[in-house]
DNA sequence: TGGCCGAAGTAGACACCGTCTACAGAAGTT
DNA sequence: AACTTCTGTAGACGGTGTCTACTTCGGCCA
């Protein structure tokens, strides 16, 4: 394996491990047995070797996609949801990392291009689901967009941490599933 | 003023000229006037400091719910909503703060009980109004929860730019309407 | 009044970070 | 065989947060 792919599996596992405050350009050459200076002979900054990562982390939530059950629209919508938030909190480090604007280079093509496919692929599923907004008139790229922002806001806020300190602790899932109730009717 | 409100006042202005990267300990002391030491008597590390800062966000974003008009329960809850989003879109920076876990310290009392109250009188508000979710019986606080998180992530993704990668670009008032038509009906 | 002590501010040091440059070797091309 | 390009190393520079002396000033008490 070539020393950029190395780089970007060993920035992947010190993310995963201790977090985003961790991957750290020269931490990352340590722990691929590297110079601190040969990273910048395969990316041309930090930005860059991140967004490596964070596009792996787009790939692998876009993957999920394609395991979705074969059965109805709306489970299959559902499923997709609690997919995304599954993977938020699982890989709580990896999804900061992919909206981090400060630490990812916003236009590297590849990156865009993954985070795109996401939410083209939600919007299809979306699209394929009778909600009663969609009887309403609106447009369905925008109850999309909506719905999208809702569990994103779910995920965040839960990794936030921010509902335990509220006078009561819901689960995630519970959450999730007012949220559905309230897009799917 | 002692140099202690200053500091946080500097940082304030600081954060949201140039924004979250830019509020550097010794950049704030510089800008008070002061030499890049002084900030540590008057504050335990940068943590605390940007937690001083952060809880003004909290303080300010609650101020603007005692603004509501003295409508219908269900026309200030959609007004806290809007105000909500108009004050993540007038003050990035401040809102990114509030929400960066790294560079705050989320055990300062203070920060903790200003994010609380700003969940609560939110909580308030939706309990006040008889959706349809409440109507079906589901839990008031999960309600607001998750209609909370909605927001937050409308608020987030449009910051983070994402949607204007995608191939349509909705302003953030449209998805905000399909979100309140999925919650109040 | 005189002495004292703590609070507040300064300057310097340390370790760490990202990035740049100079240098060395290896590989491949003409 | 000579030359150029690629890959890796080592060192330096400016920046960061934090720690540690060292001053300085103001209030307090004998």
């Amino acid at each position: 394996m070539g020393t950029r792919q190395r780089l970007i599996e060993t920035a992947s596992e010190l993310l995963a491990e201790d977090g985003v405050g961790a991957v750290t350009l020269r931490g990352i050459a340590k722990a691929a047995g590297v110079s601190h200076g040969a990273p910048l002979r395969h990316f041309s900054g930090r930005a860059e070797l991140l967004s490596a990562v964070a596009t792996r982390g787009y790939a692998d939530l876009l993957a999920r996609r394609k395991t979705l059950p074969e059965t109805s629209p709306r489970e299959r919508l559902t499923a997709a949801c609690h997919s995304y938030l599954d993977f938020a909190l699982a890989n709580p480090a990896m999804f900061e990392l992919m909206f981090r604007r400060d630490l990812v280079d916003a236009d590297d093509p590849a990156l865009s291009a993954a985070a795109s496919a996401v939410f083209d692929t939600f919007a299809v599923l979306v699209a394929a689901v009778p909600t009663p907004l969609a009887r309403s008139g609106a447009d369905l790229r925008l109850v999309a967009a909506s719905l999208w922002a809702a569990l994103h806001g779910l995920a965040q806020l839960w990794l936030w941490g921010g509902l335990a300190g509220a006078s009561f602790a819901p689960s995630p899932e519970a959450a999730l599933a007012v949220t559905l109730d309230a897009y799917l009717g």
